[in-house]
DNA sequence: CTAGGGTTAG
């Protein structure tokens, strides 16, 4: 099963020019993320709060523990009882600390309890529960130099998370050297609490450098921080890591996933295309006594409606309703798109305008939604009465809106109203984005403004704006279709050298304009400057050069992706594996397939199929067969398909007995049920 | 004392 550390380092026994030290993840120390980022500590203390003067005083760590005072402690514990937490209010103590203003003033707040004994558990309550980051480092200090006690590992875990909620990283350093000075050696919720901050800053290079510490510590995991990890992996959009991280929580003895575990999974599962899985945790979830609640439902409906499946999302809203599970305003939205989707107006319509009579109020997620439904429905006056009843009712609107109903007028053919739409949103303070200026160029392309388009498309290359693929493609897109394939190309080339557009936008608009010589010059140069992070861009890679048969760059790029510590999908391990096989190396297909099973990784049928397929070119019936049984003992898999795939390898094999037999087979299995 | 989930636009 997989490690802690498989997350994080590539094992692989296939990948013979990867080795651990070759490792590229670009692991930085939380130092260099200092450097990176542009808060120091003295504008942030000035203008977060400006009032406050709140400084932390340079001290040694480890001063407090002198004679003097060991001595007062005694006579303090001969002469007066030791202080009881329950006989201060901490209330009372928490809005008077609110108040104060510096250390001077917190120093003289505390002073009663100068050298007296208020337990560790009472000062981390205090600590956790006052949410100003520079406050309670100031406790923290006041614990250190009046208290007659150091702070504990859990004193110093709040603080950290404070700090790190404030994004103080040159704080959050220094208290960790601190804890380690004070020979506190940091344990999983020191981990814990700095990993998830970090990824969920986006910092993922800082979050894996602290994994990496805690696995250097060998500090093991609990449910909290593998579901730090499964949410990291989710952030990279790495489900098939996620998934390996959550078949080792459940293989561990002592831990359990949690509701909130099982609803991240169904949307892992659902984002691995993995929909079948993503069904079937909802029964295991009953099965371990762990309720499915609304959040659960409206995930694996959202999974439906990502994956097209609009009638399989009805009938999980009805049995949602048959099982008395109650619906709320997410739910309401997702069943708003439901119905829109399979064009099913009046319904859309009656949910929207029912909302209320349930007790839901619409949100502006709702309106937009329905907004949409009616303008793909082609109901262009019900979608400018309700956009404009949004307006006069003050109902928010937010730049969702304001794409929506420029795509609208697109539809309806107002150019211009939907050109004003940008301005007066701009008068209101909501900012175009990328979404608006791709919608507004296609709608200008259409209706023969090419030039308008070309020119605002220069105005934002050259104003600094972020570009992404979208806008790009979509500029690209209107020049082909105005039949100036020169522009379109001379934007094609230009992308090597974009300063607004990052390599990884730049590989996957040229793979997909098929430039496959030219997204692999481009990502050979991003991998080894090390900026090729993003998991679909190895993907998108794997994709062009399968379909153009490259096998051997196929492989190339895989091996990139595991050294940074990627896992593969499972359309990039079908790729793979077809790669493999075409270049005649059967083994290593067959070592990566089981390494893979060996992490927990789970995949579509079509990838355990095709390593049939495999063993059969390789007339390995032997494997073939074991694999067979193997497949056919798993409760989630297609077992008709199955045998259909077997039959057929033994056929192409003129192996026209063994065909049969699991043909007949197969009869007396559906039998049997 | 610590963490984490679901919905909208090209």
């Amino acid at each position: 099963m997989c490690s802690i550390s498989s997350y994080a380092t590539c094992s692989s026994t296939l990948l013979t020019s990867s080795s651990s030290s070759s490792c590229s993840f670009p692991c930085s120390s939380l130092k260099t993320t200092i450097l990176t980022l542009p808060t120091t500590i003295s504008n942030v203390s000035v203008s977060a709060t400006p009032k406050h003067v709140w400084t932390r005083t340079p001290r040694s760590p480890v001063s407090h523990t002198n004679k003097l005072q060991r001595r007062t402690r005694t006579q303090q514990q001969q002469y007066e009882p030791s202080y009881l937490d329950r006989s201060v209010d901490m209330k009372e103590l928490l809005t008077s600390i609110g108040q104060t203003h510096n250390v001077e003033q917190l120093y003289a707040l505390m002073s009663p309890f100068n050298n007296r004994q208020l337990s560790i558990r009472f000062m981390v309550s205090i600590l956790s529960r006052e949410p100003d980051w520079q406050r309670s480092i100031a406790i923290l200090d006041w614990m250190n130099e009046k208290a007659r006690y150091s702070p504990s590992l859990s004193a110093y875990n709040v603080v950290l998370r404070n700090v790190l909620r404030a994004k103080q990283w040159h704080f959050a350093h220094g208290l960790f050297d601190e804890m380690r000075q004070k020979g506190l050696s940091p344990d999983r919720y020191t981990y814990s609490t700095l990993i998830t901050c970090f990824s969920k800053q986006g910092l993922f290079d800082s979050s894996f450098f602290w994994l990496q510490q805690m696995e250097r510590d060998k500090i093991s995991g609990d449910l909290v921080l593998y579901s730090n990890l499964i949410e990291f992996a989710r952030k990279l959009c790495d489900y098939s890591k996620a998934i390996s991280i959550f078949n080792t929580l459940k293989a561990s003895a002592n831990i359990a996933p949690d509701l909130i575990a099982y609803n991240t999974m169904i949307c892992v599962f659902g984002k691995a295309k993995l929909l079948r899985e993503a069904r079937l945790l909802l029964q295991e979830m009953r099965e371990k006594g762990v309720s499915p609640n609304t959040a659960s439902y409206s995930t694996l409906l959202a999974i439906y409606v990502d994956n097209q499946k609009f009638v399989e999302a009805l009938s999980l809203f009805s049995e949602m309703n048959e099982l008395k599970c109650p619906i709320d305003l997410t739910t309401c939205n997702i069943m708003i798109d439901v119905y829109g989707q399979l064009q099913m107006i009046k319904e859309a319509d009656c949910f929207f305008w029912g909302m209320k009579k349930m007790g839901i109020e619409p949100n502006v997620v709702s309106y937009n939604t329905i907004l949409r439904v009616y303008g793909e429905a082609e109901l262009f006056g019900e979608a400018v009465h309700l956009f404009s009843l949004m307006q006069r009712k003050g109902i928010p609107q937010n730049v969702v809106t304001y794409n929506t109903m420029i795509n609208i007028y697109g539809k309806s053919l107002e150019h211009e109203k939907a050109t004003n739409l940008i301005q007066e949103m701009q008068s209101r303070g909501i900012q175009p984005n990328a979404i608006t200026y791709s919608t507004i160029i296609s709608i200008w392309e259409k209706a023969g403004k090419l030039d308008r388009a070309a020119m605002l498309f220069h105005k934002l290359r050259t104003s600094g704006v972020k570009i992404d693929e979208v806008l790009y493609q979509t500029m690209i897109v209107a020049y082909q279709k105005a039949g100036l394939v020169a522009h379109a190309k001379r934007l094609l080339n230009e992308l090597k050298q974009q300063d607004n557009v990052s390599r990884e936008t730049a590989i996957t608009i040229l793979a997909k304009a098929g430039k496959v010589d030219e997204a692999m010059w481009v990502f050979r140069q991003a991998f080894d400057a090390g900026e090729v992070k993003d998991i679909s861009v190895f993907g998108c890679i794997i994709d062009i050069f399968s379909m153009d048969r490259k096998y051997a760059h196929v492989v190339e790029v895989f091996e990139k992706m595991r050294e940074v510590g990627h896992f593969p999908d499972s359309n990039v391990i079908a790729l793979v594996l077809n790669a493999f096989g075409k270049l005649r190396q059967f083994e290593r297909a067959d070592a990566l397939y089981k390494q893979m099973y060996e992490e927990g990784c789970v995949f579509s049928d079509e990838v355990h199929f095709q390593m049939l397929g495999l063993y059969g070119e390789r007339r390995d019936f032997k494997m073939v067969e074991s694999l067979f049984e193997k497949l056919d003992s798993y409760p989630n898999i297609n077992k008709k398909e199955l045998h259909f795939v077997v039959a057929h390898i033994y056929e192409r094999a003129d192996r026209f007995n063994d065909a049969s037999r699991i043909m007949s087979r197969m009869k007396s299995q559906s039998k049997k049920k």
